[in-house]
DNA sequence: ATGATTCCATACGCTGCAGTATGGCGGCGT
DNA sequence: ACGCCGCCATACTGCAGCGTATGGAATCAT
């Protein structure tokens, strides 16, 4: 018998708690973040929490600049583009967005904006992401030589469908979703002030 | 000294408490609704209220009921155009929905929505609604000479768009927020199947 | 070894809220 | 006038959750 197995005894940081907070989030929203819920999760008692944060608030602001850390990364390597090959990230972004494949972040990303609709720093931070994912699509825009005001206009589409869509039962005219969901793509990516073809079987 | 106002005595209905109910939901969601809250708010306690409900689930469904009712009769109001007129039918859907004029009807429709990921009987409510107005607005897309794949796609786009927009802090690019939307709208609803201009300024 | 420090458990008070039980007031019929 | 009934107030139990106080075990420094 070198090392009991019994209590595991692993020492829990602020990380950790934010870790699990962002889980309970997904999957309860802001009302969920409860400071017992979460210590029963992690097999521990509030006195742990209280060591580590001030109080609740604390917590949910830790949560909010995490969120806001790992939103900033994603845009960036979502967004950054071969010379070239904007358009092509364009669809990507529009994919990763509206697939399944990223339930979790999309059900983070509704509750923090659900969240904002009440708590006003949590909607300065929404505010942050946002205009800096909006920037980024744009520069994507004008790579493909679409002029100013019509790629702010088609940015500003793409993320209100991608959000919008996350919060509809869109399982309606589900003979081809894949269909339904690339002709969307195309109405929100190709413009007539495009020079290049687009990609895949959308040409 | 007819009569004395000095307790409005007023008879509380099903209905009255439904209505608080939906202006609580509005303003604060889901986790919002609470019995002793809204009593305090039409100045009764909850034994009215207990009088009634059954309990705070029976409240809950009403809420669900009087809200998809009051949609249903919006949309078939919305979505009824003259003949000929269904594409500036198009146009005023997306207006209204977009708009802050109807702010409030709009975070009744997201805290429903966010409900709705929680709950299985808001989902089902959330999807008929959906299915309801996914199919008018594709009746106008037809009836202005738009294929039935290309109108469900452009009808999925406008409403993911019009629920997206509401929960994005979407002052950027405001230079010309007027201008913004009304490119966007002609990116929906424009279609180079149709026959006629589009109305407005967007011709 | 021993004291100090770190990290967590335990126990407590307090508030908000769901639901129940029961009493009370006013209008109604007869 | 009297009793019934619809509508609400009051008072209670019970639970969940926030925050605090304090004790205790493990680890580290010296």
């Amino acid at each position: 018998m070198e090392i009991a197995p019994a209590k595991q005894r692993i020492q829990l940081d602020r990380d950790a708690w934010v870790q699990a907070a962002v889980e309970v989030l997904a999957e309860e929203g802001v009302s969920g973040l409860r400071v017992e819920v979460l210590a029963k999760r992690l097999k521990v008692t509030k006195g742990s929490f209280y060591w580590h944060f001030q109080d609740r608030r604390d917590l949910q602001l830790a949560v909010l600049h995490d969120w806001k850390e790992g939103r900033i990364r994603d845009i960036v390597k979502q967004t950054r583009a071969q010379p070239g090959q904007e358009l092509e990230q364009i669809y990507h972004v529009i994919d990763v967005y509206s697939t399944r494949r990223s339930r979790r972040g999309m059900l983070i990303e509704l509750a923090v904006r659900d969240w904002a609709r009440r708590d006003a720093e949590a909607a300065a931070i929404v505010a942050e992401v946002d205009d800096i994912r909006l920037r980024s699509a744009r520069e994507l825009f004008l790579a493909c030589g679409v002029p100013l005001e019509e790629a702010s206009s088609r940015c500003t589409l793409l993320y209100a469908y991608v959000f919008g869509l996350s919060l509809m039962v869109y399982d309606r005219f589900a003979e081809d979703p894949a269909r339904l969901k690339r002709d969307i793509a195309d109405l929100i990516a190709r413009s007539a002030a495009m020079k290049q073809a687009a990609p895949g079987q959308s040409g």
